[in-house]
DNA sequence: CTAATAGTGTCTGTGAGACAATATGGT
DNA sequence: ACCATATTGTCTCACAGACACTATTAG
């Protein structure tokens, strides 16, 4: 560094300026519950779309429900504060996190000037059965989408969030293959369909099989399972005739409104 | 607010923690310039995706090219520092200005822990030369995405920022219709795939046209433009048989790799 | 046999892809 | 006439969409 540079650094207050009061990651946590339906026959389970929330016990927004997350600190990125989170009330290192947005809104907290980074995670339901028998249960809840954005009460624009995460996850699943994220290793197509009208309600294929195993387009997104020997393999858990398992392949699909 | 909030309350302090030291908003700038090629007969132009760099004058990384922007104040949001920051530079107020996301890598900027929220925003040419003009133009800068991806030694970590801005243009390009960005109100089919191909480089669709008038999926996405009399207007800017003009709807386009 | 899910047969229409052929109008 | 660009003709094959039909197996 030359000398007029280091002049000027000196010259510089970080102090000058007013300056955050906190930059916090909040984290939606997405799971899909399945709840085996009692019946003679094998069924389908029901699969719903759930959101993991936590009472606050302190001021600001004490009592009401709010996204886990906390501070992020000076050194490490909001990426890395969202997956220290996500591990802190999970468990879980890896699995899907994302990104999803800054709320900056002035105002949004009686703290301060805090600006909130948000993410969402997708993860297996059994971890957060877990996180919920852990801690006291009281203080973690599982909700649907819809309960969560039209019956609890909210903190801070948590609601404008978890509709954004929403919205975002609906998109990914699909143009991306995130279903991945809450289906086995191996799937039958039954499943995978559960799953996607599960994020996505409107989504309506009444010839599901038949485009998903042909179309050139989609053509090595998903591949059969086989045995050692080249055999199919298939699964009869959720109906009386077995099913051909499948397994997403590690294609990106690329999607394009002009081809 | 009861008694134990209002306890609560008091008892929080909000500067017990450390806190960023600044949340500026930056912005990535393209635009794409058309260059007539000198000929004796009518050709289409040349087309470059550009970008607008700021070269620093003070600490840190004086002499540096970087990204246009500045710090958020206590009373805007990220999005609102963005917008204004926008209209600071080049005067205009709206066109597509999109969040990119959050850059925050501890170290990644030698004034503190700043944490940047980079933006993308698409403008015309005019708009950009005329900034140029206003402005010194030793300290603005127009490079094509290349020169500014090899060729520059840019400030902080822009250049991250920037790649990641090249790499969403670039989906957008193909899964949005921010196309109509870079065009006139009516356009020609030429136009629209040059401005595709400038952007994507590897869109290759030798029957254009073709798909883009017929297609199903794609249908409703452009149309025609009409004078008040129902007949079709054409355009021989770029060539001697006139073009067909078209224009784009307000329909947004849904893609699924499941459809 | 029945119930519930998995998967195929069949038929029609239309788009994709390739490439050749033709249209337009300034120079 | 020539050129660069725009647009259509033609042909084949694959897929979309609809819907009825067959397959599988526990109970």
């Amino acid at each position: 560094m030359n000398q007029e540079e280091e002049l000027q650094k000196q010259s510089y207050d970080v102090n000058k300026y007013r300056t955050p009061d906190g930059a916090p990651a909040d984290i939606v946590m997405f799971t899909i519950t399945k709840r085996e339906r009692k019946m003679m026959t094998k069924m389908l389970p029901i699969y719903e779309l759930k959101v993991m929330l936590i009472r606050r016990r302190k001021w600001p927004c004490a009592g009401l429900w709010a996204l886990p997350g906390g501070f992020a600190g000076e050194n490490e990125s909001m990426h890395g504060a969202a997956r220290r989170e996500l591990k802190e009330e999970t468990g879980v290192d890896g699995g899907h996190l994302e990104y999803l947005g800054v709320y900056s809104k002035p105002g949004r907290d009686p703290r301060g000037w805090i600006i909130s980074h948000a993410f969402f995670a997708l993860v297996a339901e059994s971890v957060l059965e877990k996180r919920r028998a852990a801690d006291d249960a009281e203080a973690v809840g599982l909700f649907t989408i819809h309960e969560a954005l039209n019956e609890l009460e909210l903190a801070f624009d948590h609601r404008d969030i978890i509709e954004d995460a929403y919205r975002r996850i609906q998109l990914q699943m699909l143009q991306t293959t995130i279903a991945k994220q809450f289906l086995p290793e191996h799937f039958t197509l039954g499943e995978l369909y559960q799953v996607i009208k599960t994020v996505v309600p409107d989504f309506e294929e009444p010839n599901f099989i038949r485009k998903i195993t042909s179309t050139r387009s989609r053509k090595g997104i998903l591949e059969e399972v086989r045995d050692e020997n080249g055999k199919k393999l298939s699964s009869n858990q959720y109906s009386q005739r077995p099913a051909q398992l499948y397994r997403f392949t590690d294609i990106v699909p690329k999607l394009s409104i002009y081809t």
